[in-house]
DNA sequence: CCTAACTGTGTACAGCATACACAGTTAAAA
DNA sequence: TTTTAACTGTGTATGCTGTACACAGTTAGG
């Protein structure tokens, strides 16, 4: 038994992740629990949402679902385990990407686009995924494999299929960043402003960017931008099949 | 004269935006400051290559330049300017990327790969640069002025050579970013094996994934995966060119 | 010379994650 | 049934964080 146990568990990390699964030890000697994990999950979502990821304190959180801070600590061995249920169930679970009949590169495009609807509904997610420290969560790899099924489809060789994962959501996060940088600053009409008036204070040294500036490339709608990435790789990964 | 400055520094960002490209006030009465900002984010960016981002404390960062932790606060408002000096100071000033006899394509290829090696220098560039909330600094608009220069150069429409920007340095993010989570886990072998046997605990839910970890995807060199997105969108490019 | 502007310092404070000891509650073991 | 061990939520305490503020020393312009 010890044996088959350390065939199957060998790391330290196993855990953590039988944890972030849900696999919880299952208690039966005390009081049941007031609460689960995903209903604190839920609760910090809805205060991360609504006020930003530096609203999420244990104390804010605790304060939201009715308990004490150090009550939550017999949910989440730290903050750090809190915010990976967070990220994992901010996506809710991935749906299907359009009807199976149309072909793979347009449930890929929607695909990518509910990806990127992640990161509107949930202006934390982009800060909170790169601070992070552990593996994906289960949901998270939901959509991961909704992705690799597709690009199964395309025909590409299967050690492809992951480079081209990686491209898709580099390209969704690229876009959330440049979502995020517009809607702090207070306005783009003042940001390009700023940025216009300090640009042709050297005027010399950034041609091309003030060139752009005039042009009017950065007010463009930003769902273009976001097309033009997505169709070269889509057309890369065509082309690379044959 | 009230008006002319009305007119030139309208907005409450063009405080910072001067202090950010070293505009001091340059004050006369006072000692003279022992220190430089550009000192003290030198130093920051020394202590932050050695000991993560969460290292970066005001104490830290002042007992390493040998002052109190109040003084550096005669130098930055706060500490998100310190960081904002730090992003911008991290990628040493863009140099050529190759002779200008070479295509744009290789050139620009070149761009993408000396993004990523700041990446790979200073791993809290990734963290640091999600969270921040302010403009690009002047060195990082170097950067950008460079690769737009490179896409003029391709024939691309002035409107899209942002977008196209944009797909390249999500491009470097993202593959950042995966090598980010490679080098947190123990190693690659023990993650890859935590991940296949929570997998495998739910083989039906995850076919396709469970492919790739087979097939050996997730052990390829990542350097191969970067190569695959960035082609695709100079290919991708070069198509939206004709 | 004086005074205003500027420097670095020391103290103080609120907010953070979290360690630890505790009292109450439950179900299994005696 | 009684005992006991596991488990719950709570209160208190600690060390670290960013930073406000008052201070004393230093310098150049009036």
């Amino acid at each position: 038994m010890r044996e088959s146990e350390t065939k199957n568990m060998p790391t330290k990390n196993a855990n953590k992740v039988n944890r972030a699964w849900g696999n919880r030890p299952l208690p039966s000697r005390g009081p049941k629990p007031a609460l689960s994990t995903t209903e604190i999950a839920r609760a910090a979502i809805q205060l991360a949402d609504a006020e930003g990821l530096e609203a999420i304190t244990m104390q804010r959180v605790a304060r939201m679902v009715g308990v004490t801070t150090m009550a939550l600590y017999r949910y989440f061995p730290g903050k750090a385990d809190l915010m990976d249920l967070m990220i994992d169930s901010a996506g809710d679970s991935a749906p299907n990407f359009g009807k199976p009949t149309s072909p793979w590169s347009t449930r890929l495009k929607e695909w990518a686009r509910r990806c990127v609807a992640i990161y509107q509904n949930h202006p934390w997610f982009l800060e909170a995924t790169s601070a992070r420290r552990s593996i994906m969560g289960p949901n998270e790899l939901l959509w991961m494999e909704a992705a690799l099924a597709m690009l199964a489809e395309s025909g590409l060789a299967a050690a492809d299929r992951h480079s081209a994962f990686l491209a898709l959501i580099g390209q969704v996060r690229g876009h959330a960043t440049f979502q995020e940088t517009r809607k702090q600053g207070e306005s783009t009409q003042e940001w390009t402003h700023d940025l216009a008036h300090v640009l042709k204070s050297e005027a010399d040294r950034y041609p091309a960017l003030l060139k752009a500036l005039d042009s009017g490339a950065f007010s463009k709608k930003p769902a273009r931008a976001f097309d033009f990435a997505v169709d070269c790789i889509l057309d890369g990964i065509r082309a690379r099949v044959r």
